[in-house]
DNA sequence: CATGAATGAGACTTCATTCAT
DNA sequence: AATGAATGAAGTCTCATTCAT
């Protein structure tokens, strides 16, 4: 019966779904070297040895948190990005990505950082993390060009520009922590200055 | 003569920078957890055990790398800043910390992010990295706008992204590595796009 | 059926028997601070990271050694005790507690030492270890002078005395090694004379 | 001149003294293990290395606190014991005992387990601490038998006894601590009460 | 497939001792 | 004789990974 193959397949799915949940947990708490596997498989609730069933090593778990959190969301954002003059979809954009990436729980932004120590994870990272969002965004940075409603910058360096800076800014504030100034400040707004930012910069003309 | 207390001093001092380079040699290549102080001692060539002689633990040594690093060349060369129109010192800040932050031996962006996971370690950081710098620039902001050279943006905000841009985008530039379309722009050019950048913005007008 | 989780449960239960005997051989060998983890592991024939699957500190050794051999035996013994006018009994215990403090491979007498270091440890120590003899004991006084056949005398103070003598005795023993004159009695003859000395004192009438 | 040399010979006993005291002081709150050079260097006030000038080594610094401050001072209390029948110095080198064991600063106890685990120190302590002591006892003891006020008992034993007895009440009185009913009564009271159980015993008749 | 006990390499840190000044 | 910086062996404890059940 295919009834049997199905249903073995949805457990493994959900299997690697309830893995990966406790790992963005535990590595967002811990950090990749702080974290434990006997800590991700407690978060889990199952044995340790099941997450090495799906997973043959903790980098793996990394890898795959990130494909699933960081790389998936962000493209089927930008997917539906309209073509139009309007800018409201950027904000949206870092609306998003500031509440996935400031909320308590969730904070993968310094794996960015500890990718770097590991040549061939980093290498991954830049090919598989990195290099599809740039892509994406320089494109879209080509075609505003064209349509001459960005200024002529390098695209690339724009785009590094504007995905760092949304980066840093979340690195900066969760750093301060809650005496920072801006801590009060509601996600909407922030998203709304840096767009602004990104638009127009800081000179007054 | 006091030349022997002097001279006592002078080889202390000297043995504290040659440890504190070594540590940034090595917390750089190999971040904060994947650091060992056996390594360090071998860069440094001195036994584990001074090491321990001058910083008590793994964590004094981030933090003192953070300050002869970080913090003091930041804020010496902000002291420097002209008050007049012209912003060519932006440019030139931005460019002394691409040169420091990019060139291959030097990367202690990545600390930033693992110090969020020991509490009392982040807060000393927020208070003690984190708050003098974004003090510096506030100030600087806020009398820009009285200028009339800025515009009139929630000066916190603006900071943290200035600063978060310029982290963030050397955090890219080092994941992506020598296959980035960026990696062959030299560093004046750099800093010139990315102060333009902040300045104006990507939206032409 | 039950039989997987009660194998395990035999088989935890093996492995503790098998790290506590080897912790009492080494501890007893090397006293608490010269005793090593390795050196444990070893003696019992498994891993060091097996140790601390099943006590998490060198501690935790401490205090179940001492539970396993010497409060536990110390009150089953006591328990037993006649409450008739024969003082065999008493005889009886110290005989034990001789053959046990004297035997080559045991001697945790030196830890009582060891344990005044660490405030949290001798804590536990005067609660969970001393107490409970000492009330034994102090009970057992306090119906005996009752009975009318001890002497009025303090009995807390002579708990202590009665107690503190034996241990001192084994310690006094140990120390002395092969060349003591009392080496040689046989541990009947040396619990006999203790007693007719706790009963009797040393002077003439 | 004589005058320098004595001067010298001066210096040289009082830096001793220095450091000899502040053993007494670090070994007593640390135990041997416990304790470091370099905290007896701060406590005497000198460098490490004088140290080390005076005594080759940790260990033989243990000897020269035990000479000093329990075979000396035991040994000149004794040499006054009357010969009379009245036996009131058993109780006033018992209540000295207890004032030097039971004083806060002073904890020496902990060293005679601790001495077991080097057997070349063990060897030294047998002969040059106990034995003198021991044998001192043991004469006294057979001087009273033969005078006919104590008991015939074996005077080996009874010697092990008593001294065994007044040492593990000092252990366990300290590893008790504050809480045990013993801690307010005061010295001489524990003295006179020792004294009589060792006459007595504890048998009425 | 799930389990979790066992493993052992490797981390940080301490400290007795030496020796150049 | 006094100093104290330097040394490095050794200790406790952690944890990624394996594998028998």
């Amino acid at each position: 019966m295919a009834s049997r193959e199905e249903r073995k397949k949805q457990i493994t799915k959900l299997r690697q779904e309830q893995i990966l949940e406790a790992t963005l947990l535990v590595f967002s708490r811990l950090g990749f070297d702080g974290a434990t596997i006997p800590e991700v498989a407690r978060e889990a609730g199952v044995a340790v040895g099941t997450i090495y069933n799906y997973y043959p090593s903790k980098r793996d778990l990394l890898v795959a948190i990130t494909n699933k959190y960081v790389i998936e969301p962000f493209t089927r954002l930008f997917r539906q990005a309209p073509a139009g003059g309007d800018f409201s979809y950027i904000a949206t954009i870092i609306e998003d990505r500031l509440n996935f990436g400031l909320d308590g729980m969730n904070n993968l932004l310094p794996l960015l950082g500890e990718v770097q120590r590991d040549p061939e994870l980093r290498r991954s990272y830049a090919e598989q993390v990195m290099k599809p969002i740039m892509d994406i965004m320089e494109k879209y940075a080509a075609l505003k060009m064209k349509e001459g409603t960005f200024r002529d910058i390098n695209p690339a360096i724009m785009t590094r520009a504007i995905g760092g800076m949304v980066i840093g800014f979340m690195l900066l504030y969760r750093i301060e922590g809650e005496k920072s100034p801006i801590y009060i400040i509601d996600r909407k707004k922030l998203a709304a200055e840096l767009t602004e930012f990104i638009l127009k910069g800081v000179q007054k003309i």
